[in-house]
DNA sequence: TTTTGTGAACTAGTTCACAGCT
DNA sequence: AGCTGTGAACTAGTTCACAAAA
Protein backbone atom coordinates (compact mmCIF):
# COMPACT_ATOMS: atom_id res chain seq x y z
CA UNK A 1 0.00 0.00 0.00
CA UNK A 2 1.94 2.22 0.76
CA UNK A 3 6.18 3.10 1.31
CA UNK A 4 6.20 6.82 2.02
CA UNK A 5 5.93 7.25 5.58
CA UNK A 6 8.28 4.17 6.83
CA UNK A 7 11.11 5.44 10.05
CA UNK A 8 13.99 4.39 7.02
CA UNK A 9 16.00 1.64 7.70
CA UNK A 10 14.47 -0.91 5.25
CA UNK A 11 17.29 -3.40 5.64
CA UNK A 12 16.77 -3.40 9.14
CA UNK A 13 13.19 -5.19 8.84
CA UNK A 14 13.80 -7.31 5.89
CA UNK A 15 15.52 -10.58 7.31
CA UNK A 16 18.77 -12.07 6.22
CA UNK A 17 16.89 -15.44 5.19
CA UNK A 18 14.76 -12.99 2.93
CA UNK A 19 17.39 -11.28 1.37
CA UNK A 20 19.16 -14.21 0.62
CA UNK A 21 16.15 -15.62 -1.26
CA UNK A 22 15.72 -12.58 -3.44
CA UNK A 23 19.06 -13.29 -4.36
CA UNK A 24 18.01 -16.81 -5.42
CA UNK A 25 14.88 -16.02 -6.85
CA UNK A 26 17.12 -13.48 -9.25
CA UNK A 27 18.90 -16.04 -9.92
CA UNK A 28 16.26 -18.27 -11.00
CA UNK A 29 14.57 -15.51 -13.54
CA UNK A 30 17.78 -15.18 -14.78
CA UNK A 31 17.15 -19.02 -15.94
CA UNK A 32 14.13 -18.24 -16.87
CA UNK A 33 14.63 -15.05 -18.98
CA UNK A 34 17.55 -17.10 -21.03
CA UNK A 35 14.92 -19.83 -21.50
CA UNK A 36 12.88 -17.38 -23.37
CA UNK A 37 9.90 -17.15 -20.45
CA UNK A 38 7.68 -14.60 -20.61
CA UNK A 39 5.80 -14.48 -17.14
CA UNK A 40 5.51 -16.88 -14.16
CA UNK A 41 3.49 -18.06 -11.37
CA UNK A 42 4.83 -18.61 -7.64
CA UNK A 43 3.62 -21.51 -7.97
CA UNK A 44 5.38 -22.52 -11.08
CA UNK A 45 8.54 -20.94 -9.67
CA UNK A 46 8.39 -22.67 -6.31
CA UNK A 47 8.26 -26.16 -8.33
CA UNK A 48 10.73 -25.63 -10.54
CA UNK A 49 13.30 -24.64 -8.37
CA UNK A 50 11.83 -26.62 -4.86
CA UNK A 51 10.94 -23.67 -3.24
CA UNK A 52 7.68 -22.87 -1.21
CA UNK A 53 5.21 -20.18 -3.23
CA UNK A 54 3.92 -17.98 -0.52
CA UNK A 55 6.88 -17.55 0.71
CA UNK A 56 8.50 -16.36 -2.73
CA UNK A 57 5.01 -13.63 -2.76
CA UNK A 58 5.66 -13.15 1.07
CA UNK A 59 9.24 -11.79 0.27
CA UNK A 60 7.91 -10.02 -2.82
CA UNK A 61 5.65 -8.01 -0.95
CA UNK A 62 8.17 -6.52 1.17
CA UNK A 63 9.03 -3.95 -1.45
CA UNK A 64 5.71 -3.88 -3.41
CA UNK A 65 3.14 -5.69 -5.90
CA UNK A 66 5.00 -6.85 -8.84
CA UNK A 67 2.37 -9.89 -9.39
CA UNK A 68 -0.36 -9.44 -12.40
CA UNK A 69 -3.44 -12.24 -10.27
CA UNK A 70 -4.42 -14.34 -12.70
CA UNK A 71 -1.39 -14.15 -14.72
CA UNK A 72 1.88 -14.51 -12.61
CA UNK A 73 4.96 -11.95 -12.47
CA UNK A 74 6.67 -10.72 -15.65
CA UNK A 75 10.21 -12.14 -15.85
CA UNK A 76 12.04 -9.41 -17.43
CA UNK A 77 9.83 -6.96 -14.91
CA UNK A 78 10.49 -9.15 -11.61
CA UNK A 79 13.76 -9.07 -12.85
CA UNK A 80 14.74 -5.63 -12.75
CA UNK A 81 12.55 -4.93 -9.59
CA UNK A 82 15.04 -7.42 -7.89
CA UNK A 83 17.61 -6.39 -9.43
CA UNK A 84 17.09 -2.80 -8.02
CA UNK A 85 15.93 -3.83 -4.46
CA UNK A 86 19.44 -5.55 -4.45
CA UNK A 87 21.20 -2.36 -5.62
CA UNK A 88 22.17 -4.49 -8.44
CA UNK A 89 21.26 -1.78 -10.49
CA UNK A 90 24.04 0.08 -10.28
CA UNK A 91 28.13 -0.97 -10.13
CA UNK A 92 29.41 -2.06 -6.65
CA UNK A 93 33.13 -1.96 -6.31
CA UNK A 94 34.65 -4.37 -4.31
CA UNK A 95 38.21 -5.09 -2.70
CA UNK A 96 39.43 -8.25 -1.31
CA UNK A 97 42.05 -7.69 1.63
CA UNK A 98 44.40 -10.46 1.99
CA UNK A 99 46.26 -12.02 -1.12
CA UNK A 100 46.85 -15.21 0.10
CA UNK A 101 45.79 -18.41 -1.79
CA UNK A 102 42.11 -17.42 -1.10
CA UNK A 103 42.29 -13.32 -1.39
CA UNK A 104 43.85 -14.49 -5.05
CA UNK A 105 40.99 -17.03 -6.30
CA UNK A 106 38.11 -15.22 -4.71
CA UNK A 107 40.06 -11.97 -7.02
CA UNK A 108 39.33 -13.82 -9.92
CA UNK A 109 35.94 -15.71 -8.83
CA UNK A 110 33.80 -15.64 -12.06
CA UNK A 111 31.02 -15.47 -10.10
CA UNK A 112 31.42 -12.54 -8.80
CA UNK A 113 31.87 -10.17 -11.62
CA UNK A 114 28.67 -12.08 -13.27
CA UNK A 115 26.45 -10.53 -11.12
CA UNK A 116 27.80 -7.44 -11.85
CA UNK A 117 30.25 -7.21 -9.26
CA UNK A 118 33.46 -5.49 -9.90
CA UNK A 119 36.66 -6.91 -7.97
CA UNK A 120 38.59 -3.78 -8.15
CA UNK A 121 41.59 -4.65 -5.87
CA UNK A 122 43.40 -6.72 -3.62
CA UNK A 123 45.18 -5.52 -0.25
CA UNK A 124 48.36 -7.72 1.74
CA UNK A 125 50.73 -6.16 4.10
CA UNK A 126 53.70 -8.85 2.78
CA UNK A 127 55.93 -5.95 0.78
CA UNK A 128 56.67 -8.71 -1.54
CA UNK A 129 53.24 -9.42 -3.00
CA UNK A 130 52.14 -5.16 -3.30
CA UNK A 131 52.59 -4.29 -7.20
CA UNK A 132 51.95 -8.03 -8.38
CA UNK A 133 48.84 -8.57 -10.08
CA UNK A 134 46.17 -11.94 -9.73
CA UNK A 135 46.37 -14.20 -12.83
CA UNK A 136 43.01 -12.53 -13.53
CA UNK A 137 44.75 -8.95 -13.32
CA UNK A 138 43.53 -7.20 -10.07
CA UNK A 139 46.38 -5.38 -8.73
CA UNK A 140 47.86 -5.94 -5.22
CA UNK A 141 48.19 -2.71 -3.02
CA UNK A 142 49.59 -2.33 0.35
CA UNK A 143 47.28 -2.14 3.01
CA UNK A 144 48.92 1.05 4.47
CA UNK A 145 47.18 2.81 1.75
CA UNK A 146 44.22 1.10 2.00
CA UNK A 147 42.20 4.29 3.75
CA UNK A 148 43.17 6.65 0.65
CA UNK A 149 42.36 3.99 -2.19
CA UNK A 150 38.77 2.67 -1.10
CA UNK A 151 38.01 6.07 -0.84
CA UNK A 152 39.64 7.10 -4.14
CA UNK A 153 37.71 3.57 -5.85
CA UNK A 154 34.35 4.44 -4.29
CA UNK A 155 34.84 0.58 -3.03
CA UNK A 156 31.59 -0.63 -1.35
CA UNK A 157 32.02 -3.99 -0.36
CA UNK A 158 35.22 -5.81 1.38
CA UNK A 159 36.19 -9.06 1.31
CA UNK A 160 38.21 -10.11 3.84
CA UNK A 161 40.40 -13.32 3.83
CA UNK A 162 43.42 -12.75 6.32
CA UNK A 163 44.75 -15.13 9.07
CA UNK A 164 42.37 -15.41 12.04
CA UNK A 165 44.85 -13.34 14.13
CA UNK A 166 45.06 -10.63 11.79
CA UNK A 167 41.13 -10.19 11.09
CA UNK A 168 39.72 -8.40 13.47
CA UNK A 169 43.05 -5.88 13.27
CA UNK A 170 41.76 -5.77 9.45
CA UNK A 171 37.97 -5.20 10.19
CA UNK A 172 38.65 -2.65 12.19
CA UNK A 173 40.53 -0.57 9.60
CA UNK A 174 37.96 -1.20 7.50
CA UNK A 175 35.35 0.27 9.57
CA UNK A 176 37.63 2.73 10.43
CA UNK A 177 37.85 3.56 6.71
CA UNK A 178 33.75 4.11 6.48
CA UNK A 179 32.92 1.04 4.58
CA UNK A 180 29.40 -0.57 5.58
CA UNK A 181 29.44 -3.98 4.01
CA UNK A 182 31.93 -6.55 4.53
CA UNK A 183 32.45 -10.59 3.32
CA UNK A 184 34.44 -12.42 6.31
CA UNK A 185 36.40 -15.21 5.28
CA UNK A 186 38.21 -15.66 8.68
CA UNK A 187 37.25 -17.90 11.53
CA UNK A 188 36.12 -16.47 14.85
CA UNK A 189 33.91 -13.80 16.11
CA UNK A 190 34.34 -10.25 14.85
CA UNK A 191 33.22 -6.87 16.27
CA UNK A 192 31.51 -4.43 14.10
CA UNK A 193 29.27 -1.31 14.70
CA UNK A 194 25.41 -1.50 14.29
CA UNK A 195 25.47 0.63 11.07
CA UNK A 196 28.26 -2.03 9.34
CA UNK A 197 26.95 -5.27 7.83
CA UNK A 198 29.24 -7.84 8.52
CA UNK A 199 28.73 -11.57 6.69
CA UNK A 200 30.82 -14.43 7.85
CA UNK A 201 31.51 -17.57 5.80
CA UNK A 202 33.35 -19.76 8.89
CA UNK A 203 34.52 -22.75 6.47
CA UNK A 204 35.81 -24.60 9.91
CA UNK A 205 31.92 -24.38 10.92
CA UNK A 206 31.00 -25.81 7.94
CA UNK A 207 33.10 -28.76 7.59
CA UNK A 208 32.43 -29.51 11.63
CA UNK A 209 28.88 -29.78 10.70
CA UNK A 210 29.13 -31.82 7.96
CA UNK A 211 31.80 -33.98 10.28
CA UNK A 212 28.73 -34.50 12.61
CA UNK A 213 26.25 -35.74 10.04
CA UNK A 214 28.98 -38.35 8.91
CA UNK A 215 28.81 -39.26 12.75
CA UNK A 216 25.48 -39.54 13.84
CA UNK A 217 23.75 -39.97 10.71
CA UNK A 218 21.98 -38.52 7.91
CA UNK A 219 19.69 -34.90 6.69
CA UNK A 220 19.71 -33.08 3.63
CA UNK A 221 19.58 -29.56 3.54
CA UNK B 1 6.55 -47.06 11.93
CA UNK B 2 8.60 -47.75 14.73
CA UNK B 3 9.07 -45.03 17.63
CA UNK B 4 11.80 -46.89 19.61
CA UNK B 5 14.13 -44.46 22.00
CA UNK B 6 17.21 -45.79 20.58
CA UNK B 7 20.05 -45.28 17.85
CA UNK B 8 17.78 -42.94 15.66
CA UNK B 9 19.19 -40.99 13.59
CA UNK B 10 20.36 -37.94 16.10
CA UNK B 11 21.59 -36.09 13.25
CA UNK B 12 18.71 -35.17 12.12
CA UNK B 13 16.88 -34.19 15.49
CA UNK B 14 19.02 -31.62 15.90
CA UNK B 15 19.18 -28.07 13.94
CA UNK B 16 22.08 -27.03 11.89
CA UNK B 17 21.99 -23.91 13.70
CA UNK B 18 22.82 -25.74 17.01
CA UNK B 19 25.83 -27.75 14.97
CA UNK B 20 27.39 -24.92 13.69
CA UNK B 21 27.52 -23.24 17.10
CA UNK B 22 28.30 -26.59 18.63
CA UNK B 23 31.77 -25.75 16.40
CA UNK B 24 31.57 -22.33 17.36
CA UNK B 25 31.83 -23.17 21.47
CA UNK B 26 34.36 -25.77 20.18
CA UNK B 27 36.66 -23.08 19.15
CA UNK B 28 35.61 -20.80 22.39
CA UNK B 29 37.13 -23.74 24.33
CA UNK B 30 40.00 -24.19 22.64
CA UNK B 31 41.05 -20.68 23.06
CA UNK B 32 40.52 -20.84 26.90
CA UNK B 33 42.18 -24.02 27.05
CA UNK B 34 45.48 -22.46 25.56
CA UNK B 35 45.30 -19.59 28.28
CA UNK B 36 45.39 -21.99 30.59
CA UNK B 37 41.61 -21.75 31.95
CA UNK B 38 40.34 -25.12 33.85
CA UNK B 39 36.48 -24.36 34.19
CA UNK B 40 33.89 -21.88 32.75
CA UNK B 41 30.00 -21.04 33.28
CA UNK B 42 27.46 -20.62 30.40
CA UNK B 43 27.82 -17.07 31.51
CA UNK B 44 30.83 -16.33 31.53
CA UNK B 45 31.66 -18.33 27.76
CA UNK B 46 28.28 -16.27 26.88
CA UNK B 47 29.51 -12.78 27.93
CA UNK B 48 33.49 -13.70 26.32
CA UNK B 49 32.20 -14.78 23.60
CA UNK B 50 28.80 -12.82 22.83
CA UNK B 51 26.67 -15.67 22.90
CA UNK B 52 23.42 -16.66 25.05
CA UNK B 53 24.12 -18.39 28.82
CA UNK B 54 20.91 -20.24 28.07
CA UNK B 55 21.57 -21.44 24.38
CA UNK B 56 24.75 -22.67 25.35
CA UNK B 57 23.05 -24.68 28.15
CA UNK B 58 20.46 -26.05 25.88
CA UNK B 59 22.82 -26.79 23.14
CA UNK B 60 24.79 -29.19 25.35
CA UNK B 61 21.82 -30.68 27.35
CA UNK B 62 21.38 -32.49 23.97
CA UNK B 63 23.61 -34.58 24.21
CA UNK B 64 24.58 -35.00 28.06
CA UNK B 65 24.85 -33.06 31.07
CA UNK B 66 28.09 -31.84 31.39
CA UNK B 67 28.30 -29.40 33.70
CA UNK B 68 28.96 -28.90 37.67
CA UNK B 69 26.53 -27.07 39.02
CA UNK B 70 27.77 -24.25 41.33
CA UNK B 71 31.02 -24.71 39.11
CA UNK B 72 30.63 -24.23 35.46
CA UNK B 73 32.28 -26.99 33.02
CA UNK B 74 35.52 -28.32 32.83
CA UNK B 75 37.11 -26.76 29.94
CA UNK B 76 39.25 -29.94 28.92
CA UNK B 77 36.22 -32.29 29.83
CA UNK B 78 33.86 -30.40 27.48
CA UNK B 79 35.82 -29.93 24.57
CA UNK B 80 36.55 -33.31 24.51
CA UNK B 81 32.87 -34.07 24.36
CA UNK B 82 32.51 -31.05 22.01
CA UNK B 83 35.27 -32.99 19.88
CA UNK B 84 33.39 -36.29 20.04
CA UNK B 85 30.36 -34.96 19.22
CA UNK B 86 31.28 -33.22 16.31
CA UNK B 87 33.22 -36.48 15.41
CA UNK B 88 36.52 -35.12 15.53
CA UNK B 89 38.09 -37.58 17.63
CA UNK B 90 38.66 -39.59 14.69
CA UNK B 91 40.51 -38.71 11.30
CA UNK B 92 37.76 -36.82 8.77
CA UNK B 93 39.41 -37.46 5.35
CA UNK B 94 38.61 -34.77 2.72
CA UNK B 95 38.44 -34.37 -1.39
CA UNK B 96 38.12 -31.63 -3.48
CA UNK B 97 36.99 -32.02 -6.57
CA UNK B 98 38.10 -28.93 -9.10
CA UNK B 99 41.59 -28.40 -9.02
CA UNK B 100 40.59 -24.72 -10.34
CA UNK B 101 41.80 -21.54 -8.09
CA UNK B 102 38.94 -21.79 -5.30
CA UNK B 103 39.72 -25.62 -5.18
CA UNK B 104 43.74 -25.37 -4.89
CA UNK B 105 42.79 -22.63 -2.38
CA UNK B 106 40.77 -24.54 -0.19
CA UNK B 107 43.68 -27.46 -0.58
CA UNK B 108 46.06 -25.67 1.35
CA UNK B 109 43.59 -23.87 3.44
CA UNK B 110 45.78 -23.80 6.96
CA UNK B 111 41.89 -23.94 8.87
CA UNK B 112 40.76 -27.14 7.49
CA UNK B 113 43.79 -29.36 8.64
CA UNK B 114 43.86 -27.35 12.34
CA UNK B 115 40.84 -28.75 13.23
CA UNK B 116 41.67 -32.46 12.26
CA UNK B 117 40.26 -32.13 8.83
CA UNK B 118 42.85 -34.32 6.27
CA UNK B 119 42.78 -32.92 3.30
CA UNK B 120 43.85 -35.85 1.02
CA UNK B 121 43.37 -35.55 -2.82
CA UNK B 122 42.08 -33.26 -5.20
CA UNK B 123 40.18 -33.99 -9.08
CA UNK B 124 39.84 -32.43 -11.97
CA UNK B 125 38.58 -33.31 -15.30
CA UNK B 126 41.42 -31.54 -17.34
CA UNK B 127 43.90 -33.59 -17.58
CA UNK B 128 46.61 -31.13 -18.04
CA UNK B 129 46.40 -31.03 -14.51
CA UNK B 130 46.26 -34.37 -13.58
CA UNK B 131 49.27 -35.57 -11.48
CA UNK B 132 50.34 -32.16 -10.67
CA UNK B 133 50.05 -30.85 -6.89
CA UNK B 134 48.86 -27.88 -5.50
CA UNK B 135 51.45 -25.85 -3.61
CA UNK B 136 50.84 -27.89 -0.19
CA UNK B 137 51.63 -30.96 -1.88
CA UNK B 138 48.21 -31.81 -2.24
CA UNK B 139 48.16 -34.15 -5.59
CA UNK B 140 45.51 -34.04 -8.52
CA UNK B 141 43.79 -37.04 -9.75
CA UNK B 142 41.39 -37.97 -13.09
CA UNK B 143 37.79 -37.61 -11.90
CA UNK B 144 37.70 -40.83 -13.66
CA UNK B 145 39.03 -42.44 -11.07
CA UNK B 146 36.79 -40.76 -8.77
CA UNK B 147 34.96 -43.53 -7.02
CA UNK B 148 37.91 -45.97 -6.81
CA UNK B 149 40.11 -43.40 -5.39
CA UNK B 150 37.46 -41.86 -2.89
CA UNK B 151 36.77 -45.83 -1.48
CA UNK B 152 40.69 -46.48 -1.28
CA UNK B 153 41.06 -43.34 0.28
CA UNK B 154 38.60 -43.69 2.65
CA UNK B 155 37.31 -40.24 2.52
CA UNK B 156 34.40 -38.81 4.15
CA UNK B 157 33.31 -35.51 3.23
CA UNK B 158 33.79 -34.09 -0.30
CA UNK B 159 33.91 -30.38 -1.23
CA UNK B 160 32.48 -29.22 -4.59
CA UNK B 161 34.34 -25.83 -6.16
CA UNK B 162 33.71 -26.24 -10.05
CA UNK B 163 32.04 -24.49 -12.40
CA UNK B 164 28.10 -24.19 -11.76
CA UNK B 165 27.74 -26.00 -15.24
CA UNK B 166 29.34 -28.81 -14.10
CA UNK B 167 27.87 -29.12 -10.36
CA UNK B 168 25.05 -30.96 -10.52
CA UNK B 169 26.69 -33.63 -12.50
CA UNK B 170 29.87 -34.06 -9.85
CA UNK B 171 27.28 -34.26 -7.15
CA UNK B 172 25.79 -37.42 -8.73
CA UNK B 173 29.16 -38.51 -9.12
CA UNK B 174 29.91 -37.73 -5.59
CA UNK B 175 26.60 -39.27 -4.13
CA UNK B 176 26.83 -43.11 -6.42
CA UNK B 177 30.48 -43.03 -4.84
CA UNK B 178 28.46 -43.39 -1.42
CA UNK B 179 29.60 -40.19 -0.18
CA UNK B 180 27.22 -38.65 2.98
CA UNK B 181 28.62 -35.25 3.18
CA UNK B 182 29.36 -32.74 0.47
CA UNK B 183 30.48 -28.70 1.02
CA UNK B 184 29.28 -27.02 -2.23
CA UNK B 185 30.91 -23.86 -3.48
CA UNK B 186 29.09 -23.48 -6.69
CA UNK B 187 25.93 -21.42 -6.82
CA UNK B 188 22.57 -22.67 -7.87
CA UNK B 189 20.38 -25.60 -6.11
CA UNK B 190 21.56 -29.28 -6.05
CA UNK B 191 19.54 -32.24 -5.14
CA UNK B 192 20.98 -35.02 -3.34
CA UNK B 193 18.99 -38.01 -1.71
CA UNK B 194 18.13 -37.45 1.63
CA UNK B 195 20.70 -39.77 3.66
CA UNK B 196 23.19 -37.33 1.89
CA UNK B 197 24.03 -34.23 3.85
CA UNK B 198 24.50 -31.53 1.80
CA UNK B 199 25.79 -27.65 2.84
CA UNK B 200 26.15 -24.93 0.61
CA UNK B 201 28.63 -22.10 0.70
CA UNK B 202 27.03 -19.58 -2.20
CA UNK B 203 29.14 -16.20 -2.31
CA UNK B 204 27.05 -14.78 -5.26
CA UNK B 205 24.07 -14.73 -2.66
CA UNK B 206 26.24 -13.75 0.02
CA UNK B 207 27.56 -10.64 -2.12
CA UNK B 208 24.26 -9.75 -3.29
CA UNK B 209 22.60 -9.70 0.48
CA UNK B 210 25.73 -7.43 1.36
CA UNK B 211 24.56 -5.12 -1.60
CA UNK B 212 21.28 -5.43 -0.33
CA UNK B 213 22.04 -3.63 2.56
CA UNK B 214 24.58 -1.28 1.24
CA UNK B 215 21.74 -0.25 -1.03
CA UNK B 216 19.22 -0.12 1.89
CA UNK B 217 21.43 0.53 5.33
CA UNK B 218 20.32 2.03 8.01
CA UNK B 219 21.22 5.85 8.59
CA UNK B 220 19.88 6.34 11.95
CA UNK B 221 22.07 5.88 15.03
C1' DT C 1 26.18 -19.46 47.78
C1' DT C 2 26.73 -20.41 42.40
C1' DT C 3 25.37 -22.41 38.27
C1' DT C 4 23.22 -26.01 35.84
C1' DG C 5 19.33 -28.01 33.27
C1' DT C 6 14.80 -27.26 31.68
C1' DG C 7 9.71 -26.14 31.25
C1' DA C 8 7.31 -22.00 30.05
C1' DA C 9 7.02 -17.78 27.63
C1' DC C 10 8.24 -15.37 23.96
C1' DT C 11 9.89 -14.19 19.18
C1' DA C 12 10.90 -15.25 14.46
C1' DG C 13 9.90 -17.64 10.39
C1' DT C 14 7.00 -20.57 7.41
C1' DT C 15 2.91 -22.37 5.43
C1' DC C 16 -2.02 -22.38 4.92
C1' DA C 17 -6.07 -20.84 2.98
C1' DC C 18 -8.92 -17.58 1.05
C1' DA C 19 -10.71 -12.86 -0.25
C1' DG C 20 -10.31 -10.19 -4.05
C1' DC C 21 -8.37 -8.76 -8.48
C1' DT C 22 -7.70 -9.72 -13.63
C1' DA D 1 -11.38 -19.58 -14.73
C1' DG D 2 -6.20 -18.40 -12.43
C1' DC D 3 -3.12 -16.17 -9.30
C1' DT D 4 -1.72 -12.66 -6.18
C1' DG D 5 -1.37 -10.64 -1.68
C1' DT D 6 -2.13 -11.31 3.10
C1' DG D 7 -4.12 -12.34 7.79
C1' DA D 8 -4.32 -16.42 10.55
C1' DA D 9 -2.41 -20.67 11.99
C1' DC D 10 1.34 -23.16 12.67
C1' DT D 11 6.30 -24.47 13.47
C1' DA D 12 10.96 -23.52 14.81
C1' DG D 13 14.12 -21.16 17.56
C1' DT D 14 15.47 -18.20 21.48
C1' DT D 15 15.34 -16.33 25.99
C1' DC D 16 13.46 -16.21 30.58
C1' DA D 17 13.23 -17.71 35.11
C1' DC D 18 13.49 -20.97 38.62
C1' DA D 19 13.81 -25.58 41.04
C1' DA D 20 17.40 -28.63 42.00
C1' DA D 21 22.23 -29.82 42.70
C1' DA D 22 27.00 -29.14 44.39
Amino acid sequence: MNEQNKPRPLAEQISELTTNRLSVYLRCLNELDQSGVRTISSKALADQFHLNAAQIRKDLAYFGEFGVRGVGYYVKELKRHLRQILGLDREVRVAIVGAGNLGLALADYPGFRQEGFDIVMLFDSQSQKIGLHSRGGVPIHDIQDFKRLVHREKIGIVVVAVPAASAQGVVNKVVAAGVKAILNFSPGALRVPDDVKLKSVDLTVSMESLSFHLAWGDTTE
